[in-house]
DNA sequence: GGTATACTTGTTTTT
DNA sequence: CAAGTATACC
């Protein structure tokens, strides 16, 4: 075939080497893409391997859809059979056949961060335990781990290990947290993220038919960033290529950024030792930089000890030096990148889709995007609080997929009263109670609130069940698009963002016309055979929104370093080059974390084709404080030959740009104060020694009353608004206030 | 039960 | 500095 032409000859070996286990170790910029889409292609072209029995796994959706496309162009629509897609949405599909093996429903929900942490914390204040101590984030993150290393909640609580581990963090009961959490999943019909590979463990380790299954359908098994697999999915893998032995695994791992998800870098250092006639493949030349960025870019990550052997080289020209920017504050950092991308704009005619600015964290967005904004260049942010996240994106999903799945007890205690219908706190710990003492289902106790609950608490929630139930109606005769929006309708929900007037509230009535938008493409996409609500939940439940922005303006990119694999710019600039800052100082500890920072620093450095910037600032806020920061150390262990200290801030610009700068932000910050000044109040009314509150079902307007507080008052006005009754009283100190009746302790005078 | 306010708290990265 | 939670109040 001539697509083999255009290849060189260690990406034409790793095309053509299709039998047994193969890795490929590929640098930054290799093509290796290009290898794994051919590669693919030459198995069904060349070899005839039947497309369904290619399994392609990727760490994003974008990847597998590129990936997917790439090769339809190279073979056609056969491709289509192949099967692509992350870990977690391929297991998570295989998991809904299969979910009865493992005693799950196979309409399961998958908890996301957000809810996993939801329900840690109602676990840990059920547990009667300090959440000081035991914070969802650092309880879920051992978990995680745990979890990772296919550690079952049984193996964690009789590991003297992990208990000693957890004791010396001062949080004995970890593991009964875990074991809580795990039984509460289950109960909710819910599986976290780390859950569908864990799961999928499970099911092929107790079930071997159904392992073998998979096996004889996966002759060949590819995965991609194999750097960033952790140990439940490297087993999977392993699993599935046992009887073909057919594995290829791409991957750098110079680029493994992920080990606090997990990823274990040893799986590819070690790689070898579990396959002992492996065939090694390194793409070492580098198609997409200069010279300098590859010169500079090696010498950043020589200085790591764990790694693979390789030498990066280019046939591309020299290029430009890499640029090294001061500036005095996160502010001045943001307005010198606005300015350079602009003359660089105009003197080389280059697009603002050719820039893009690079961070550690999301939080440093702020500064480059006031900059961009006043010299009016467009801009977009990649990654940071998702669509997915937003809270009117999750109420709405909360009652989709309560809907669809009873017992999903984080999506109940979204919905059960939003929009506001009057059941409180207590009424909702009342149901969960009841279903956990009993052990009986979520949904049977709503079913049967009378019995559980007392009269009117028990009316509203069997409103809210009826209502419940006429959606799962609604869901099972109409298509995603017409259940949704009829839901988002009836539930009130609608209306609630609508009466919003605020900015905000608008922007929130757009965002689930936006979902609701996204639920119709996807029904009117002919590639989604099912139509079904159910199904648009499954497909949802692992999108992030990186590859949701197709809009198509000219925008220069923001993002954080980790959301940038993978990525090409022509120009690239890495701000916030800072010590505490990048290197994180969360990393500095040992030096596994270093040098997972300074990975990171070199995934920065090769997303840049023709010029790289490096900006570091003097000053920059941060905890809302203003503070003095050091240049990065990695700033220093680039090879000094690569880099030109940038001439063009004179000091008198610089001072020029600082004086503006403070100047503006002290003004802004006097009105705020103050605006913000509290008023001194009336001193508190100190009731009489005889003050017993009266019943006011008969108050009257112009009545004489004392309230503990604020003292005596006329009575101006009484309004009943439902079961509300309110009375506007005028104060002799206070002024008037408007008082709910039921709530307000009042003495009638006269 | 609902809501306005004060207060704390935390900022790494994400499937 | 911002968002999210606890509190106090109506």
């Amino acid at each position: 075939m001539d697509y083999l032409k255009g290849l060189n000859p260690p990406q034409r070996e790793a095309v053509e080497r299709t039998d047994g286990p193969v890795m490929i170790i590929a640098g930054a910029g290799s093509g290796k893409t290009r290898v794994l889409t051919y590669r693919i292609a030459h198995l069904i072209h060349a070899k005839g391997v039947d497309p369904f029995n290619i399994l392609s796994l990727t760490f994003t959706n974008k990847a597998a859809a590129e990936m997917k496309l790439r090769i339809e162009k190279l073979i056609g629509l056969d491709a289509r059979n192949t099967w692509m897609g992350t870990f977690h949405s391929t297991f998570a599909k295989i998991l809904r056949v299969e979910a009865d093996k493992i005693g799950y429903p196979s309409n399961f929900t998958i908890y996301d961060t957000d809810d996993s942490k939801s329900l840690i914390r109602t676990i840990v204040k059920e547990m009667k335990l300090d959440d000081k101590v035991y914070k969802p984030s650092t309880v879920l993150s051992r978990i995680s781990g745990a979890k990772n290393r296919l550690i079952a909640w049984e193996t964690y609580l009789n590991d003297p290990y992990i208990k000693s581990d957890d004791d010396a963090a001062m949080k004995p009961r970890m593991g009964e947290i875990y074991k809580n959490y795990q039984k509460r999943l289950f109960r909710s019909g819910a599986m976290d993220f780390d859950d569908l590979l864990f799961n999928t463990n499970i099911l092929f380790r107790d079930h071997l038919d159904v392992l073998n299954k998979y096996q004889q359908r996966f002759k060949y098994v590819m995965v991609d960033e194999f750097q960033d697999t952790n140990v439940s999915q490297y087993l999977i893998t392993k699993k599935l290529a046992a009887v073909h032995q057919n594995i290829c695994v791409v991957g750098d791992d110079a680029q493994s950024i992920y080990a606090f998800r997990g990823a274990d870098i040893q799986n590819i250092l070690n790689f070898e030792k579990d396959y002992p006639d492996l065939f090694v493949v390194k793409l070492e030349q580098n198609y997409r930089s200069t010279k300098n960025i590859v010169q500079a870019a090696n010498s950043i990550i020589a200085k790591n000890k764990a790694q693979l052997k390789k030498d990066i080289w280019t046939q591309n020209t020299e290029g430009d030096l890499i640029e090294l920017i001061k500036a005095s504050s996160d502010n001045e950092e943001g307005r010198l990148v606005a300015t350079t991308i602009f003359e660089e704009k105009n003197n080389k005619k280059l697009n603002n889709s050719d820039f893009a600015v690079l961070y550690r964290t999301n939080s440093q967005s702020r500064s480059i995007e006031e900059a961009l904004r006043k010299m009016n260049i467009t801009y977009k942010i990649v990654g940071g609080l998702s669509f997915y996240q937003r809270k009117e994106i999750k109420d709405l999903l909360a009652y989709l997929r309560f809907v669809v799945n009873h017992e999903d007890e984080e999506a109940f205690k979204r919905i059960i009263n939003y929009p506001k219908r009057g059941i409180g706190d207590t009424t909702v710990e009342k149901i969960l109670v009841a279903a956990y003492d009993h052990d009986i289902p979520l949904w049977h106790v709503i079913q049967n609130s009378s019995s559980f609950l007392g009269g009117r608490a028990a009316n509203t929630v069997d409103d809210f069940c009826t209502m419940i139930k006429s959606f799962g109606i609604e869901v099972e005769r109409k298509d995603a698009f017409e259940a949704a929006s009829s839901i988002a309708k009836q539930s009130g929900l609608l209306k609630d963002l609508y009466e919003d007037k605020t900015i905000e509230g608008l922007n929130r009535y757009e965002n689930v016309q936006e979902l609701l938008n996204a639920i119709k493409e996807y029904v009117d996409n002919p590639e989604n055979p099912e139509k079904s609500l159910g199904a648009f939940l499954q497909e949802i439940a692992l999108l992030t929104d990186n590859d949701r922005n197709k809009d198509t303006t000219d925008s220069v990119t923001l993002m954080t370093i980790h959301s940038s694999k993978g990525l090409e710019f022509k120009q690239v600039f890495v701000v916030g080059m800072e010590e505490d800052l990048f290197p994180s100082q969360m990393m500095m500890q040992s030096r596994e974390d270093l040098e997972e920072e300074r990975r990171l620093f070199y995934v920065a450095s090769t997303r840049a084709m023709d010029k790289l910037y490096l900006t570091y600032a003097l000053t920059r806020y941060r905890f809302g404080r203003l503070l003095n920061c050091e240049p990065s150390r990695f700033l220093e262990e680039v090879d000094p030959m690569c880099i030109k200290v940038n001439k063009r801030m004179t000091s008198a610009l610089a001072g020029a740009l600082r004086n503006e700068s403070s100047e503006g932000k002290s003004g802004f910050v006097g009105i705020k104060n103050q605006s913000q000044r509290p008023m001194t109040t009336a001193k508190i009314h100190t009731p009489s020694p005889d003050f017993k509150p009266s019943n006011t079902n008969n108050l009257q307007e112009g009545a004489k009353v004392e309230h503990p507080k604020f003292g005596f008052g006329l009575v101006n006005k009484i309004e009943t608004e439902g079961i509300n009754r309110k009375a506007s009283i005028q104060f002799d100190n206070f002024g008037e206030k408007t008082l709910l009746l039921s709530f307000a302790k009042l003495r009638i005078i006269e």
